[in-house]
DNA sequence: GAATCTTCGTCCTAGTACGGACTATTCTTC
DNA sequence: GAAGAATAGTCCGTACTAGGACGAAGATTC
């Protein structure tokens, strides 16, 4: 990413730091996931359908940070770990439903909580819960700037 | 991403506003680059090599997103553009130093600075001067904890 | 000065990103 | 009910990512 020398600009200030915050928590996140024998994809794709009855492909790219069309190639690799399987939808055929397997499930209650419990501490360590408050609330109004 | 539905844990309420304030950046970000006719490594290391002599493939990756193995395909297509060229350095037949063209130059000087102020006031929407302040500091305290 | 360690840049593999093109459906509209 | 629009999932091309393996070249150590 460009990060120039711009300090002496007042509101670009945060940009680095925003940055620099998101990659630092990135690289423990996914380190932590390689670990679990997943990518952060996977691991995001088998998240998102812990406790449902399944989900669509749509829905899926929907809820998580996989594309429509990378979708297909991750849950190619799920479906060959045996993590996932795809059923076919009554009423539309166009449709395909990805569920989680019995295997796909004990991965998901295993890694979940664990990852979870894993990931608290840094938060923790680095903000009171009134910091937590104000950085919640600056982080939104960032993030609805750039969504317009 | 992982991000469940863990509102209910005051630490983690942060977790979610952290990766949608930086990916809403991100997105717009790449677009604005993109409409530029680089990529986001591309213009990294655009921005990185300007105003310098010259950098090595180490320095680089160094200094920007890019990582060593993926340099190398970077710096190929910025070669095939026309922006970059490779030098040989004497006193180390191992380093080449990577330095802008004329035309690499000219793409540096017509872009960064438009690239910065096309990002500028998403900020100073998001946030007076004080809440910046107050954003840098807990950013850097999350960016701290990550990096132990 | 030889063996070893380190650094430098490149190449490789597996996985991902985006967006556009494509086929098969389903829905709308007249 | 037939034509057109919208949706679902797949496939493709270009580019990127991390990390490991590699050979060449410099630095260190004895």
């Amino acid at each position: 990413m460009e990060l120039p020398d711009l300090k002496d600009d007042p509101y670009l200030k945060v940009l680095r730091p925003l940055v620099e915050a998101y990659l630092a928590f990135e690289l423990i996140d996914n380190r932590h996931i390689k670990s679990l024998r997943l990518t952060p994809s996977q691991f995001d794709v088998i998240a998102t359908l812990g406790d449902t009855e399944g989900l669509t492909c749509s829905e899926l790219s929907a809820r998580t940070l996989v594309t429509k069309g990378t979708l297909t190639g991750v849950l190619d690799r799920l479906f060959t770990k045996g993590l996932i399987r795809r059923n076919s939808v009554k009423g539309d055929r166009r449709c395909i439903k990805i569920q989680l397997t019995p295997k796909g499930d004990k991965m998901f209650r295993d890694t979940f909580a664990a990852h979870i419990a894993f990931i608290k501490p840094f938060f923790e360590r680095a903000l009171s819960q009134k910091d937590v408050d104000i950085a919640r609330s600056l982080l939104l109004r960032l993030r609805d700037s750039f969504q317009q």
